[in-house]
DNA sequence: TAGGCCATCTGGTCCT
DNA sequence: AGGACCAGATGGCCTA
């Protein structure tokens, strides 16, 4: 952690600035895992050792001049700042639960690992088209959709990761759904 | 050790 | 004006 410098007015207030975002980056560091530790041990999520980068490379070189132009104090940026962090860790937070909801729904089989975000919604798009078909052919209509693992022409799903896992689950989504439906058919006589 | 996945920070843009 | 959303950057963890 540098010292704060006594210089010109403009470069005290870069300065200042530079030193106020080190600090409070480690306040907020501590303040996070004081305030998130016990819900993280609870999911498993994993922290930050340290704030992530000080700068996002290229963006943040050309705000200087950008920053002159308002009014409102280096700290009061820094708050600012620090607030719209925290917003937004918040809402990547409420993402990730939203993910996790959604793992929760789709029929998959299960790993060891969790779904990855990019799986989850893959298999989530595959499930909707699955139950899609299904309904399609309740009515007697025609399936809108086939899947891989169908030797037919293939419609949509240009998916490209992980194609066995996937196949598994297309299957697995089908069978299920059929039970659903066989279900459904008992329950309705 | 490389690559995948992820959390976080950050600045820009859009929206209310 | 301020918050939400987004995408880029960065670095940590894990696995093959």
């Amino acid at each position: 952690m540098r010292s704060l410098e006594v210089s010109t007015p403009w470069q005290e207030e870069e300065d200042v600035e530079v030193e106020d975002i080190e600090l409070e980056k480690h306040a907020m560091n501590g303040r996070d895992d004081l305030t998130e530790s016990s819900s993280d041990e609870a999911t498993g999520r994993k922290r930050r050792k340290h704030g992530g980068s000080a700068s996002s490379g290229s963006a943040s070189s050309g705000t200087t001049t950008r920053r002159r132009k308002s009014c409102i104090s280096a700290r009061e940026r820094n708050l600012r700042r620090l607030e719209s962090n925290e917003r937004e860790r918040m809402r990547m937070h409420s993402l990730n639960d939203a993910f996790e909801q959604l793992r929760e729904v789709i029929p998959h089989i299960k790993m060891e690992r969790k779904l990855s975000k990019i799986e989850t919604l893959t298999l989530a798009k595959n499930y909707i088209m699955a139950l899609t078909n299904v309904i399609c052919e309740m009515r007697g209509e025609e399936k809108h959709y086939t899947f891989q693992d169908v030797e037919d022409e293939e419609v949509e799903l240009e998916t490209t990761e992980e194609p066995n896992r996937e196949q598994n689950n297309n299957s697995m989504f089908q069978q299920n759904l059929e039970n659903h439906q066989e279900n459904a058919m008992v329950n309705s006589r």
